[in-house]
DNA sequence: TAATTCGCTAGACCGA
DNA sequence: TCGGTCTAGCGAA
C-alpha cells in the first residue's frame, strides 16, 4: 500500500475501542470527497507519575497488573519542568482508569497528574491540531501514518448544514414517543425545504412530501439525508426532544437511523448533568444548547428560551406559536394544513438562522480552546477555560493541575470570595456625567501582576507585586493565567483593530465573531478562578484580583475629586463624574489620560461617554439604590439600568409607565407631564381597560415546586395550574395575572392562560405595580405619591435659558 | 457538580 | 395587625 496524503477540515477526534481491547483515536476530515475517517492506533493513553525515584519506581511498576490492566511503557518526561516524573501508558483508556487507584497505593508514588484528560483531547494537544483548521494526514490505506496542522489563514470551508424539525401527536398531555406518532418533519436547508406528512388533506398544501404512513416519513428522512450529506445537522432541541423521539419511533418499525458517518447512528452521550445526542462525523448542533450558553454568559437575554421567544429578540420576528391542542386539532380535522405546514417549516427555518447566526462565534472558540462543534456548543464556561489553561501549561511544560475532591469543593464552597467595589451614588437629579471604565478590569489586573495559582511567591525581589491582601505574586516568570490571558487580550485589541479597517461584511462578521469569542473567554477568567470545582481554583489569587481592583476604583474617585470633580457612583470597574461648569469632556479625557500613565501596561482606564443628565433615587428604607439608573446623552439616547424598566418579573403596563416616565423627565424636564400619564393609566386600570397581555408578570420556574419553603405568586399559580393538568417543568418561564378571586396576592395568581380578558386585581396593579414603579423616581423630584393619585402642583424642573 | 459577588425589591411567614 | 426576618428572583458588573 502506498502513502496517502489527504488534506482537510479537521471536524472532529473521537475515541473508539478496538477488536483487540486497544483505544484508537479516529479523525473525522471533511476532505475533497466529503467527510473521510482516518484512524490512528499509534497514540496510547497515559498518565503521569510523580514518583520518590524514578529507578525504585520503575522496579515496583514492573509487571504492574490489576484487573487485567497492564502497563504497556513507561517514559522519563522530559517536556515538563517536574522532578521524578514518569510518563505511564495504558493499551486502553478503559485500563488507564481500572488502574489509577491501584497505582496511587504504590510506594513510589507520590501523586498522579493528568489521568483524566479526555484521550481524544490529549491527541489533539499531543499532536498541535485543532478541529475547524486544515490538517495534512499520511495514511496508508487510512491508516495514520502522521498527522500535522497546516497553516492556512483560508477561513472554514462553508459547512453544509441541514436543520429538521418534527411536530408529534399530544392528545392532552405531553407527547409520549412509546404512544404518539410523528405528525410532520420539517427539513431546512439551502437546498431543501420541505415538510413530509402522511395525510391525504395537506397533498396540496406547498411544500409537502406526501408519503404513505409515519413508517415511510422516517425512511423519507433518511433517505433525504443520505442525499444531501450535511455536514452540520441542526436541531433546537434535538439533544432531549427531536433525536430521542425519532429514535424510539423508529425502533416501532424496525428501522435504523444510519445518517451519521458510515451510516452510524446518533447514540446517547452525557455532557456534565445532561445527555446528548450525538453523530459521529457529521456534527449534531443543538441549537438550544448554543441558546442557554449565550443566554447564561448574558449574550443572549430572554425572559423564556423556547424558540419564539429567542428568535424575536435575536432577528426581531413574529413566529407564530401553535399550540399543541391546535395542532391536534388540525390533524383530525385536516382543517387548515397550511397553518401545520408552515409552521413546521418555519421551526427549521428559524432553527437554521439561529445556527447560521452564532455558528461564527462558536466555531471561533472552538479554535481558541480545541474543541469540536460538537462539544463547544454544549461546553460550559469553566470547560473553555480550562481548555485554554492547558494549553498554555504545556507550553510552559507545567503539569496540569488536579480536579479537587468533594470534600475540598464543600469547604471551598462555605468561604464566598469578597467581590467588587460598589459606591453609595448621591441620589436625586443630575447633569453633566462622565462615565469612565476599566477595560476588562480583572482581566488586566490578571496580566498586569502575574495573578496566577503557580506565580504565588515569597522571592524578596517579588515585593513590589505583592496584592492588598498580602499574597506575593512572582516578578520573575509569567504565570500560566496572566500567559495565556495576555495572548487572549492582545488578539482582541488586534482583531478589533482589522475590523475597524474592513468593509467587507462577510469577513466583518467572521471578525465581530472573533473578538466576541475572544471576549467571553476574558470574562470568565475570573469567575472560573474562583469556582470551587475548577482545576487552578486559587482563593488567594481570586481575593487578590478583587481587592486589586477595589483599590484602583477607589484611587480613581479619590485622584477625580481631587482634580475638581465630584464622584458620582461607581460599580466594580466604573467611575461616574459630576462634571462642574467650568470643565468639560476634554478635562475628563486629560484626567484620564494621567491615570493611564501611572497605571500598569495592561491595565486602562476608558471614557465611556458624556451624559446630558441622571437620576439617582432613593431606597424604600433611605439611602441612595446602587446598580439602578438612568441616563441620557446629548443625542437623547437614554440608558436605563437595574430599574424594574428592565426586568422581565414585572408587567408590561408598569415597566412602560417607568420608561415613559423616565424619559419625560430626562428628556423634557416635565414630570408633571409624567405624573398625568400615571394618573391615565391608574384610571385605565381602574375601569378594567387594561388588556391581559400588560398585566402579565414573568417568572422562572428555578426548582420542582415542592421544594419550595416559601409559596410566592408564581408557585401559587403553578400549584393551581398542575391541579388542572398543566405539565410545568423545572427552568419554564411562568406568566401570571393578580386576578380578583382570593385573598392574599398569592391566592390572587393564576397563570396568564387560564384568566379571562378583564379579570384582573385593579388594586394590586395601581398600588404594587404603577406606583412602586414611578414613585421613588417622583419623589426625587419633591412630588409625593399622593399627587399620583390626587390633583398635582404645577411646577417645572428645570431653567432652560 | 454548568463562571463570580453585590444589591434591590416583593411578598410570605412568624411571633409579639 | 404590625413589623422584622427570610426566601426568592433578577439584574449589574
Amino acid at each position: 500500500m502506498p502513502i496517502n496524503k489527504s488534506i482537510g477540515l479537521l471536524l472532529s477526534a473521537e475515541y473508539k475501542t478496538n477488536d483487540e481491547n486497544r483505544s484508537e483515536i479516529n479523525l473525522y476530515v471533511k476532505t475533497s470527497k466529503g467527510i473521510e475517517k482516518f484512524i490512528d492506533s499509534d497514540f496510547l493513553p497515559y498518565l503521569y507519575a510523580k514518583v520518590t525515584e524514578e529507578k525504585k519506581a520503575v522496579e515496583e511498576l514492573n509487571g504492574f497488573e490489576f484487573d487485567g490492566a497492564k502497563i504497556i511503557k513507561i517514559e522519563k518526561e522530559e517536556n515538563r519542568k517536574e522532578l521524578n516524573l514518569i510518563k505511564i501508558y495504558f493499551s486502553s483508556t478503559a485500563d488507564l482508569s481500572k488502574s489509577r487507584e491501584k497505582l496511587r497505593e504504590l510506594n513510589t508514588v507520590i501523586e498522579l497528574h493528568e489521568f483524566d484528560i479526555l484521550y481524544p483531547k490529549r491527541y489533539l494537544f499531543d499532536k498541535g491540531i485543532t478541529p475547524f483548521n486544515e490538517i495534512e494526514v499520511m495514511h496508508e490505506n487510512n491508516l495514520i501514518k502522521s498527522v500535522k496542522e497546516i497553516e492556512s489563514d483560508k477561513a472554514v470551508n462553508e459547512l453544509k448544514m441541514l436543520a429538521f424539525d418534527l411536530e408529534t401527536y399530544s392528545p392532552g398531555r405531553f407527547s409520549n414517543a412509546e404512544l404518539d406518532a410523528i405528525l410532520t418533519l420539517s427539513i431546512y436547508s439551502k437546498k431543501i425545504q420541505k415538510v413530509i406528512t402522511y395525510k391525504k388533506e395537506f397533498e396540496k398544501i406547498n411544500n409537502t412530501i406526501i408519503v404513505k404512513d409515519e413508517k415511510e416519513l422516517i425512511q423519507k428522512f433518511i433517505e433525504l439525508i443520505k442525499e444531501e450529506k450535511p455536514e452540520v445537522i441542526i436541531t433546537y432541541n434535538g439533544d432531549s426532544f427531536d433525536f430521542p423521539y425519532l429514535k424510539t419511533r423508529a425502533e416501532k418499525f424496525k428501522l435504523k437511523l444510519p445518517i451519521g458517518f458510515n451510516e452510524s447512528e446518533p447514540k446517547t452521550k452525557k455532557v456534565s448533568l445532561f445527555t446528548a445526542e450525538k453523530l459521529l462525523g457529521v456534527q449534531h448542533l443543538d441549537a438550544f444548547q448554543m441558546v442557554k450558553f449565550l443566554a447564561r454568559i448574558a449574550v443572549i437575554n430572554s425572559s423564556s428560551l423556547d424558540l419564539e421567544t429567542v428568535v424575536e429578540k435575536v432577528f426581531g420576528l413574529k413566529k407564530e406559536k401553535l399550540a399543541s391542542e391546535k395542532i391536534n386539532e388540525i390533524w383530525e380535522t385536516g382543517k387548515e394544513c397550511s397553518r401545520l405546514v408552515e409552521y413546521n417549516l418555519e421551526d427549521s427555518k428559524t432553527t437554521f438562522m439561529l445556527a447560521e447566526r452564532f455558528l461564527p462565534l462558536f466555531i471561533e472558540l472552538g479554535k481558541l480552546t480545541k474543541q469540536n462543534l460538537f462539544d463547544v456548543t454544549r461546553s460550559s464556561s469553566s470547560q473553555n477555560v480550562e481548555m485554554l489553561l492547558m494549553q498554555e501549561s504545556l507550553k510552559q511544560g507545567k503539569l496540569f493541575a488536579n480536579k479537587p475532591s468533594e470534600g475540598e469543593v464543600k469547604k471551598r464552597m462555605l468561604a464566598p470570595i469578597k467581590g467588587g467595589y460598589v459606591k453609595e451614588p448621591l441620589p436625586g437629579l443630575h447633569e453633566r456625567i462622565a462615565v469612565m471604565d476599566f477595560r476588562s478590569l480583572y482581566p488586566s489586573i490578571i496580566i498586569s501582576h502575574n495573578v496566577s495559582p503557580e506565580t504565588i511567591c515569597s522571592h524578596k525581589e517579588c515585593s513590589k507585586n505583592i496584592s492588598p491582601e498580602g499574597i506575593c505574586f512572582c516578578e520573575k516568570e509569567k504565570g500560566i493565567v496572566p500567559n495565556a490571558l495576555e495572548k487572549v487580550l492582545n488578539k482582541r485589541i488586534e482583531v478589533k483593530k482589522e475590523l475597524k479597517k474592513t468593509n467587507n461584511a462577510e469577513l466583518k462578521k467572521i471578525l465581530d465573531a472573533k473578538q466576541h469569542a475572544l471576549k467571553i473567554l476574558l470574562n470568565s477568567t475570573y469567575g472560573t478562578l474562583v469556582f470551587p470545582r475548577f482545576r487552578w481554583y486559587s482563593r488567594e489569587c481570586g481575593k487578590s484580583i478583587t481587592a486589586w481592583a477595589r483599590k484602583y476604583i477607589q484611587e480613581v474617585m479619590d485622584k477625580a475629586e481631587k482634580n475638581g470633580f465630584t464622584s458620582l457612583y461607581g460599580d466594580t470597574d466604573s467611575s461616574f463624574l459630576l462634571i462642574p461648569k467650568n470643565k468639560n469632556e476634554s478635562d475628563v479625557k486629560k484626567f484620564i489620560e494621567t491615570i493611564n500613565t501611572e497605571l500598569p501596561g495592561a491595565m486602562e482606564l476608558e471614557f465611556e461617554g458624556f451624559f446630558k443628565r441622571g437620576i439617582f433615587v432613593t431606597k424604600k428604607e433611605g439611602g441612595a439604590a446602587k446598580k439602578r439608573y438612568a441616563l441620557i446623552d446629548f443625542k437623547d439616547n437614554m440608558k436605563i439600568v437595574g430599574f424594574e424598566f428592565v426586568r422581565r418579573d414585572w408587567a408590561i403596563i408598569a415597566k412602560r409607565m417607568q420608561g415613559k416616565a423616565l424619559e419625560l423627565i430626562l428628556k423634557e424636564g416635565t414630570p408633571e407631564k409624567a405624573i398625568q400619564l400615571v394618573k391615565e393609566t391608574i384610571n385605565n386600570l381602574r375601569e378594567g381597560k387594561v388588556p391581559k397581555k400588560d398585566l402579565i408578570i414573568l417568572t422562572q420556574l428555578k426548582k420542582p415546586i415542592n421544594k419550595y419553603e416559601l409559596v410566592g405568586p408564581h408557585i401559587a399559580a403553578a400549584k393551581k395550574a398542575v391541579e388542572k393538568g398543566k405539565k410545568l417543568t423545572v427552568g419554564s418561564t411562568l406568566g401570571f395575572i393578580i386576578t380578583r378571586n382570593g385573598k392574599s396576592i398569592s391566592d390572587k395568581a393564576e397563570l396568564s392562560e387560564f384568566v379571562e380578558e378583564g379579570n384582573y386585581d385593579k388594586d394590586y396593579y395601581i398600588e404594587h405595580q404603577i406606583i412602586p414603579a414611578v414613585q421613588r423616581i417622583i419623589e426625587e423630584l419633591g412630588y409625593s405619591k399622593q399627587d399620583l393619585i390626587i390633583g398635582g402642583k404645577q411646577k417645572t424642573l428645570f431653567s432652560f435659558n
